[in-house]
DNA sequence: TTGTATGCGTTATCAA
DNA sequence: TTGATAACGCATACAA
């Protein structure tokens, strides 16, 4: 299978006795060029099946119309699910997405922004990983001038947009809901506070209980890494301590259904004895036999809307302002039945 | 913040008074440099944090180092999972992955490759969208000569490389296990067999029955779409025609949660009155109260070796030959709960 | 071993 | 309104 010859403009300047200036210009519906030749270059190019080489044309304006996303990793559904709506959101105005995993990694992290930045590409979207500190890589990207949107996982870095969820008010809003459905001990099993993520959790359920007036009891807060085996452990650790709680709420998901399935093999009753609360709505949990309580968070919403701060971003790079735009989604609590008295039967 | 001047061989080579191209051939490990100048340019261009410019040299080269992955869509695990394959294969030698989703629709997808082929990709990889029939797209970028990858879905095109899974096999160890528990009546809801994958389930189906001497009953044979609400839908379906069956084997994980909801609704004991085996490994599946049996399918090592398959391509691009080569992945059964007649309790 | 010149496909500047 | 030419940054054929 032969390589097919691509037309370039001076095919159809050659064709047509003009320059290739002039083709150019034509194709660009600059309105230097006379309608009858713009008319017939536009016809040739369409005879010819003429393509813009959009190499030649980055290299000749420093804009290559893509755009980097780096994630922790790819085939977790937060993540997915807001690439794809950076993608949904980008593709139509001609950009394409390059995708990146750090694996949790930041000299992965900082491997895969220089190689970023090395295809120059227009803009980088990035969550950052949870070995994330040192932040030398990333402001060299603010430093080289390329526009930077955080997602999710942010750091206070000046002069960098993010799009954020409100993880305080989303882990407010769980806790009280279990403070109304009548629980009083409370247990929190949060993340590692290094992040800011789970610090505003943390923080949002802390709120909640004074707010309410409920006592803090340390021995009823837990710290572990997002797994179904770090929330077993974690209800066993409760117990063996006869730390007493009559309800969990959780900064993930997958702690959740592990604190959950512990709870359960040894007759617990969910949700009459202890309701559970969840964070992301990851897709099981709505198919669980009990569906999981949970905060939702939006994430193709999340990814259209870096989208759109990027847009913003590159439309106002008059170079001598520099715009900075904090954007905080609202989360959306999903009230099923782990947490859910009244409704229960069991 | 501005932009930070690009340094380039012509800023080394004035700095130490000698040629842009003997600069290069430094650069490039040319034997036709003296070593000593050699050291040299690699010093100057270490000081300087010289980078090269990707872009001008695709434009000379022809290559990119950015191969396209069309998908129906991102944030489906198994296609996430694949595309990490590929991105975990493929970035250690320099190449960037584009993603690209088709949502399901042929037009886009169309649209995607167009946009792809512009971009200069070195490769595309691709699994069909469940619309596509007319394959004029498809067979342009094999006539462009640029490699192409089917990995799950593919189409029977000559000179197309392809990675799937032996869906027949995979679906015949299901249907077999089904009938090794014990079931006899085993009903197949599967999925539009114009996509191969849900023929050759369909097939693995029916030859599995065939080589156990169970007759083939049409009427336990249902086909529809890979949601919750199909499975739902199928099960009263079958019930309501009164239709005997004591197992299903589904084409899809969602199928078979819908089914297994509705069966338990009406109070059917799975596995005891009701075996239930769905296909692709979906993580919740795992999760659930009675996790259910399923037919993996390894998408990360499929994404891996279609990204080696597209290495060897690149390689032997002599362009006088050839290349198709067909790798077939054997899938593999993971026995749970909802099919395995002794191991329950209930 | 090194330098000069050219081309990859565009767009932009300057003349005409 | 159009054309000639330079430039983007690099690699390479050819000359020295």
């Amino acid at each position: 299978m032969r390589q097919k010859e691509k037309v370039t403009i001076y095919d159809i300047s050659k064709k047509l006795n003009i320059s290739a200036a002039t083709v150019s210009r034509a194709l660009n519906n600059s309105n230097r060029v006379s309608l009858k030749t713009k008319e017939l270059v536009l016809k040739t190019a369409k005879d010819l099946n003429y393509q813009q080489n959009t190499l030649a044309l980055a290299l000749k304006s420093g804009r290559t119309f893509n755009v980097g996303v780096v994630v922790p990793y790819i085939n977790h559904t937060f993540f997915a699910s807001v690439i794809r709506g950076i993608e949904e959101e980008l593709e139509p105005k001609g950009y394409h997405v390059i995708i990146c995993q750090s694996h949790e990694n930041v000299e992965n992290e900082a491997k895969q922004i220089k190689a970023l930045l090395n295809t120059h590409i227009d803009g980088i979207f990035i969550s950052v990983s949870k070995t994330t500190e040192d932040i030398k890589h990333i402001e060299a990207v603010r430093d080289e001038g390329v526009p930077l949107i955080f997602f999710d996982r942010k750091m206070d870095i000046s002069g960098v947009s993010s799009v954020t969820i409100n993880d305080y008010e989303g882990a407010f809003a769980a806790t009280e809901h279990l403070i109304k459905q009548g629980y009083t001990k409370i247990a929190h099993i949060g993340g590692d506070p290094k992040l800011q993520i789970y610090k505003h959790r943390y923080d949002g359920y802390i709120a909640a209980l004074k707010v309410n007036n409920i006592a803090i009891d340390e021995s009823r807060i837990l710290e572990v890494s997002s797994t179904v085996e770090a929330g077993i452990a974690a209800v066993q650790d409760l117990l063996n301590k006869k730390t007493e709680f009559d309800a969990i709420f959780s900064a993930s998901d997958y702690v959740a259904l592990g604190a959950m399935r512990e709870l359960r093999s040894r007759d617990f009753k969910i949700p009459q004895d202890v309701g559970i609360v969840g964070f992301s709505n990851e897709p099981f949990t709505k198919y669980l036999e009990r569906p999981l309580t949970t905060v939702g968070q939006t994430p193709v919403l999340m990814g259209q809307i870096a989208a759109q701060v990027f847009l913003e971003q590159i439309k106002e790079k008059n170079k001598s302002v520099q715009v900075e735009k904090r954007v905080v989604l609202m989360p959306e609590l999903y009230e099923r039945e782990t947490s859910l008295k009244k409704g229960s039967t069991h």
